[in-house]
DNA sequence: TTCCGTGGAGAACGATCGTTCTCCGCCTGT
DNA sequence: ACAGGCGGAGAACGATCGTTCTCCACGGAA
């Protein structure tokens, strides 16, 4: 087995161990049983479970993002692009294992007590918005577009972690469509 | 010292606390410390550590009702009324003890494994909605408005927490407007 | 075959947490 | 003045966590 695949293994599992149970109440021993590796091997690949938690972060970007994208990529018009991103949204919701925003989960648990964590999800969002930003611009829409799209996204997704269900992606698309449409008007 | 008020000063210190520094990370011996009180009378108050989260999401959603419904109130109109709402989330994110809302952030660090604070984040969230459904129902506005701007509330929260700045507010605000606008115009 | 190094399983360690217990000073009733 | 009990401070306890250490089995080189 080689290394980066043993650190593969270990980034995969934690994801899903944190985002199913929270940050803090996966220790050290129950990934390792999970993972299948030994404690030292685990030591061997990352010196700290904090150092764990930021591959886990930059794992869930890199997963994010290229999930999106590729829905956002299927659209054919820029108006359609940006509503693709409430329809990946829809499809994440109503998998089992969704439990919200893992940068929101995550800031949350981990944001006030540990400061790159917090960085990083600031980033995270951050890059979010101007993803939509380009998003927005190439359907000729003006600036304010971006952020008010982005907050139905992280608004929805917080809505539908909480309450269960994956209405919140249907509603916040009609949304969007609004939006999109008045500011489309307006330019 | 009454027995209530004793309560009541456990319940407001370990408000601040777990909002400052997330839940997990506030020890019993941190809350005495702060609040003033024996250990022994902390236990005589609360049967457990889990009992004053409860209680203090009991006192957090109180506090959050009382102070929109006491913003919305001050607005003439209907229409007024629903754009309140995030003249409330502007105040609040300002603060600076400002750190998310409660109850997403105890979701996502309990949620998982305690139940109860699941549920009531759930319920707290309900209530959010239905109380947004009132005012968008005395509005005259159709019943799809109420989700849509709760979502964008929702977002605001978590826009504004992670970003570190208020900005979230007011461009919700203005795609609530826009929103409100098309909602009022179809019906 | 023998020796050595590598890696796995899990014990051990120190810190911390929630919770309980002990001890002691103080206040009150007579 | 004195006995008795109440309450506060913090030690103690058991559990758990992150991290390190120990011990041993195994496999390749001479």
């Amino acid at each position: 087995m080689d290394n980066s695949e043993v650190r593969q293994r270990i980034v995969a599992t934690a994801d899903e161990l944190y985002n199913a149970k929270g940050i803090q109440a996966v220790g050290m021993d129950e990934l390792r049983s999970a993972a299948g590796v030994s404690l030292k091997k685990l030591y061997g690949e990352f010196p700290s479970k904090s150092s764990i938690v930021m591959a886990v972060l930059e794992h869930r970007h890199q997963s994010w993002t290229e999930g999106l994208d590729a829905t956002v990529q299927q659209a054919g018009t820029p108006r359609e692009r940006l509503l693709a991103i409430f329809d990946y949204l829809a499809g994440w919701f109503c998998q089992d294992s969704f439990r919200g925003c893992g940068f929101i989960n995550s800031f949350a648990e981990l944001g006030a007590v540990s400061p790159d964590v917090a960085e990083y999800a600031r980033k995270h969002k951050e890059s979010f918005q101007e993803y939509v930003g380009h998003l927005a611009a190439e359907a000729g829409a003006p600036a304010y577009l971006a952020p008010q799209l982005s907050i139905l996204a992280e608004g929805a997704q917080t809505t539908a972690a909480i309450a269960g269900t994956s209405d919140a992606a249907g509603q916040a698309r009609q949304a969007a469509e609004v939006l999109i449409e008045a500011a489309l008007g307006a330019a």
